[in-house]
RNA sequence: CGGGAUGUAGCUCAGUUUGGCUAGAGCACCUGCUUUGGGAGCAGGGGGUCGCAGGUUCAAAUCCUGUCAUCCCGACCA
């Protein structure tokens, strides 16, 4: 490719709209531009970066056994409706109606339509196993979409999804998929860890996430120096219990605590530290009232809570409910004497001796307050989040935490589609069971973004070679100078010839800009002639993710290069 | 959806408080000359319904009302 015939507009300036280097960087190189919110056209090097990406999704989803396809993107409202979700997904899909009024979405994601394709053509365990995956648009009408690619309305998914006769099926598909997934990021140059997950609204029972490891991650998780286990924090389980208090219990005691309300502000107000508290929350879960207590320096896990009281939706309750409920303003509630609302403790809260909770009356907390003898919860669990420097649930050494980006999911989705959808199949003995299905999400534009927001520096991008949109650029110094255009077009040329991914700098333009926005762009490797390296019978030679420049003869160039190109790309196998 | 902010040239922004000349700058673009190993210099040039719609006024980028869009924080979420 001829850089003079390559759409790719740089930008010298940061656009107002981007906030991370990923963002900022993909549009100042020229790869995207932004159509609307969430919404972003891909340029020639974008477009060539997602075929890279999407070749290595194929070739390991095929060499798992997965059989591509392409489902509609515009679906039918009766499928979503059978399984329930035209309600349950609500404002996040596009919906759209045709010329009769027939009501459509933009698929968020493909169950539906995949089940109902293997219901009609798969009648026989003779068929099964059976892994089916695409690589499709997807559209999720965001509330607040951001970050540019890393989460948009309108994006790039792989999903396949694997159809078992039973759980040892979908145990071994689950296994293919979690190795295929850990080859795919490894190949695409991702310093990524596989996390277990919460399994969300989805359903299922099982789930692990992919995650690269980026501090604009959106995900936290924590992870293990000891052993494998990796987590993210909404599932990680707390296994730290305190030391018992040697204290002796005292008296239940009212005190006056006039404006002090949160945490900070009465334990610093009664001189106690904010462990000593009992935080009381209010929330609405599926519409009723529920307490829930948790100790004044650890943070509630909603997606603990919600997964163990098995509601649907889970909301802060609002004040005004609150007070109805206790008799007191926020920051003065407490269990004690809590009457008419269900009440779940965090199982630190029986440690607890002589505590500080909410009197439930406007100004006053409770001092020795003693869990059991003072009040009883309705049930104890393990509600609160993991923090960093804790034991490992599995090994007991203290957990390192970080921010990832999810890349990729993998679920055990089990019976629940099958069932709605009436998709089975009949065994050995001509009996009907539902089949039992796994789904295996990667967000490929995603991952684009994931990879730059690793791979950058303060220059621009610096791609992987395995997901480079071009392997090398050649840059003449001087195009005015004959001899030098000469020998740059004659190695465009023999690289071509090579089947090298090259792009030949060929502009009437200084050097340095050229340099500037080689490196913006990304090129791995960058090869320079001039006037110098001319005389000398050389051509310089320089990685983007190197320091060093290299003087390499002009005598044997290409299949040199060609070799540092393979020995490169060994690192991503 | 709640809170905050911003919409002026392709991009980054000034001008809006206190209404008043032909609406500005830098970058980008076009032409010419010079330059040519890290986003060149000089000279000339093109490009703007000031988001949109109403309103107030002799006069609106500037004030008022509505509306749309975009971004940030939060809530929510495969």
């Amino acid at each position: 490719m001829r850089a003079s015939e390559l759409l790719a507009p740089t930008l010298r300036e940061i656009p107002a709209e981007a906030e991370i280097a990923s963002h900022q960087l993909l549009l100042r190189a020229g790869f995207i531009r932004k159509a609307a919110a969430g919404i972003y056209t891909y340029l020639p090097l974008g477009r060539r970066v997602l075929a890279k990406l999407e070749r290595i999704i194929r070739e390991e989803m095929d060499r798992a056994g997965g059989q591509e396809v392409v489902l509609p993107i515009i679906q039918p409202a009766e499928l979503w409706q059978e399984s329930g979700r035209w309600e349950v997904y609500g404002e996040e899909m596009f919906r759209l109606r045709d010329r009769h009024q027939r009501q459509f979405c933009l698929g968020p994601t493909h169950e539906e339509i995949i089940t109902a394709l293997v219901r009609s053509e798969v009648n026989s365990y003779k068929q099964l196993p059976l892994l089916l995956y695409q690589i499709q648009n997807k559209y999720r009408d965001e509330r607040r979409p951001r970050f540019g690619l890393l989460r948009g309305r309108e994006f790039i998914m792989k999903d396949l999804y694997s159809f078992d006769r039973d759980q040892e099926g979908l145990d071994r598909s689950y296994a293919k998929m979690y190795q295929a997934y850990s080859n795919v990021f490894r190949r695409c140059g991702l310093d990524f860890r596989p996390v277990q997950a919460d399994t969300g609204a989805i359903g299922g029972n099982y789930s692990h996430e992919f995650m690269a490891l980026a501090s604009t991650g959106e995900a936290l998780l924590v992870y293990c120096q000891e052993c494998d286990y990796a987590a993210n924090v909404e599932i990680a389980a707390a296994r730290a219990l305190p030391k018992p208090v040697a204290e002796t219990p005292q008296l239940l005691q009212e005190v006056a605590t006039p404006g002090q309300k949160t945490v900070a502000e009465v334990s610093a107000f009664l001189g106690i530290t904010p462990d000593r508290l009992i935080k009381t929350v209010f929330y609405e879960a599926d519409g009723q009232l529920v307490a829930v207590l948790i100790r004044g320096d650890r943070e509630l896990n909603e997606v603990k809570l919600q997964n163990y009281l098995g509601c649907r939706h889970l909301t802060l309750a609002e004040p005004e409910k609150v007070t109805a409920a206790t008799g007191a303003p926020v920051g003065y509630v407490g269990p004690v004497g809590l009457q008419g609302v269900p009440v779940y403790a965090d199982a630190e809260i029986p440690y607890l001796v002589n505590a500080v909770a909410g009197a439930n009356r406007e100004g006053y907390h409770l001092a020795g307050v003693n869990p059991g003898r003072d009040f009883k919860a309705d049930a104890y669990a393990d509600l609160r989040q993991v923090e960093a420097g804790e034991p490992c649930p599995r090994c007991g050494a203290p957990l390192s935490q970080a921010r990832g980006i999810e890349v990729g999911q993998v679920f055990q989705l089990g019976t629940k589609y099958s069932r709605a959808l009436g998709a089975t199949y009949t065994d050995e003995q001509g009996r009907e069971h539902p089949i039992v299905m796994g789904c295996y999400g990667i967000g490929v534009s995603r991952t684009m973004a994931a990879v730059v927001e690793q791979h950058h520096d303060e220059h621009g991008i610096i791609w992987p070679l395995s997901v480079a949109p071009f392997e090398v650029v050649i840059i003449p110094a001087s195009l005015k100078d004959d001899a030098q255009r000469e020998a740059a077009e004659g190695i465009y040329a023999e690289l071509l010839a090579a089947g090298v991914e090259v792009v030949f700098d060929d502009r009437d333009e200084r050097a340095g800009m050229k340099f500037v926005e080689a490196d913006l762009i990304g090129y791995p490797l960058r090869l320079t002639i001039g006037k110098k390296t001319l005389v000398q019978g050389t051509v310089d030679v320089k990685w983007r993710h190197e320091g060093q420049e290299l003087a390499l003869p002009r005598e044997g160039l290409v299949p040199r290069v060609k070799a540092m190109l393979a020995r490169e790309m060994e690192k991503y196998r």
